[in-house]
Order: C-alpha cells, then sequence, then structure tokens
DNA sequence: TATAAACTCTCCTGTTAGTGGAGTGTAAAG
DNA sequence: CTTTACACTCCACTAACAGGAGAGTTTATA
C-alpha cells in the first residue's frame, strides 16, 4: 500500500511516517519507476506498534527494542515485561519531580497578592540563589 | 567578572551561560582586546534568576517574560502570578496524562507473565490498533 | 623567565522526534 | 485534458544545550 493508507492505518501523518522509513524502523519497498513506497502488511503492523508505544511514552530506540522483541517468536515475555518496568519507573521519577515542583510553586503563588503592587514573593524567590 | 566565576556563582555550566549570551538572555560586555565576555553584578544576578526558573520547568521564552518583569520596578505582582498559574496549570496536566499511562502500563505488566514463554499482552497490547 | 595548567574564545556537529515548506513528478477523477 | 490529490527529495527549523577542535590568554609553578 501507499504511504497515505499507511499512515491512516497507524493513526500517523504521512510525515512521521516517511521519517521512521528514513531511519530504519520500517523498511517498504521502493517501486523503482516512481519512487512510491509500497508498505506491506508487516510494514503497517510495525508502524502501528511504533505508534502505540510511541503514545506509551517509549522512546524511537525503545520501539526499536520492542519491535525486535515483537518478531522474534522465541522471545520470553520476561524481557518485554522488563522493558516495561523500566518504563514504569522512569514516569514513577517523573511524578515526584513534578510533585515537588507543584508543590513549591503553589507555595510561592500563594503567598503573592497578585494584585497591582510590585511586591512580588515569587521573583524574591526567583533572585535568591 | 569573567564567564568562569559568573557560571559558578548561578549554578550553570559555562557551556550553558555562553548560550544565554549568545541568544540574549544576558548581555555582558566583552573586552576588546581579548573577546573575554565580563559580567556585571545585574547580568549574574538575571543568570541566577534563569536558573532557578529553568528548574521551575519555565522554558527559556518564559524565562524571558520572567526577567522583564524582574528588571520592570512597575511591574505588578498580579502579571508574575498568573505566569505562575499557567505553569502549575501545565504540570497539572503533565500529571493527569503521566498518572494515565502509568495506570495503563501497570495493569500490562500484572498480566504479563514475565518469563521465559512467548505469550506477551503486552506486546499483543501494542499489535492492537 | 620559561613553561605548564587553567581559562577563554569561535565555530561546527549532534542530540530527539519529528514539522513545515519548496519544487517537482505521478495517479486518479471529472 | 485538466484539475486535484498524492507522492517524492532536499533543506531548514524546533529546544536547550553538550562535546570537541583549534587557537589565544592568564595565572601558577619550577
Amino acid at each position: 500500500m501507499n504511504i497515505g493508507k499507511a499512515a491512516k492505518l497507524s493513526n500517523l501523518t504521512v510525515k512521521t511516517v516517511r521519517y521512521y522509513a528514513d531511519i530504519g524502523l520500517v523498511r517498504p519497498l521502493k517501486n523503482k519507476s516512481t519512487g512510491y513506497r509500497d508498505f506491506s502488511n508487516d510494514d503497517l503492523a510495525r508502524l502501528q506498534c511504533v505508534a502505540k508505544a510511541r503514545k506509551f511514552n517509549f522512546s524511537i530506540q525503545e520501539c526499536e527494542e520492542l519491535l525486535s522483541l515483537y518478531s522474534d517468536k522465541n522471545r520470553s515475555s520476561k524481557e518485554v515485561k522488563a522493558l516495561t518496568l523500566d518504563k514504569i519507573s522512569e514516569i514513577d521519577a517523573k511524578l515526584i519531580e513534578l510533585k515537588d515542583l507543584r508543590r513549591q510553586l503553589s507555595f510561592l503563588a500563594n503567598n503573592c497578592k497578585g494584585n497591582d503592587r510590585p511586591e512580588c514573593p515569587i521573583l524574591e524567590a526567583l533572585s535568591d540563589v
């Protein structure tokens, strides 16, 4: 199938699919005369897999790992689970960081009158080293 | 002061300070003969402000806004507070998104045996469109 | 005083994961 | 036969720096 159809069926943009082909995530055949890419059903499945994994915050490199597990019929589910657990740990770390940030910003905002006067504890906090 | 000292006193790297000077966040004088940048105390204060604001997840562009408020003695604290509240909303949105992601990944991981067999609900989920 | 270490400069490349646009060729519809 | 929709390549741009080359400057030490 052409790139437009592959993009539509994987919920990606044509630009993104072309990019994924450029970096080798999929390797569609190319029509010698027109230069058009020809995506197989397997290519499509890989694109769909990547599209989903990206939504799950997996990086492109991690997507590559997932794809290689995906096409390896002898893989163990252990490996896939390990990648997933790593990703969850990453998310947890990010959550802690963001919560702390929110706490500090809320504290500052609560102490700022937010009126027409120039005194501002937020800027004071930012200028303290 | 030279860039090394300015960097140390603002907890930034020399590379970063040079970058901030390149994009105009600070405008140190330059020694005509040596080309060395000369940072004033005001430059330093601005660098410290940016360093802190960056830790609070403000983008460079938002830092510019903060700096202009910072050096405007007639600013109202209202404007600064508004920027901060916006940032808190952004963080809240990100928190929701990450929590949802974590929930979905945990669900998948919990349903994956993680053994040496190939069956894997995680990959199955990724291949569903 | 000579030299070595530490510091500074500019310029270039690379990072992530694409997006946007120019200019051009191809296929399908009316 | 022409318009419209697709497709292609190539280049530039995004955010916020980091790494390194190659060269000049300042400071400390032998």
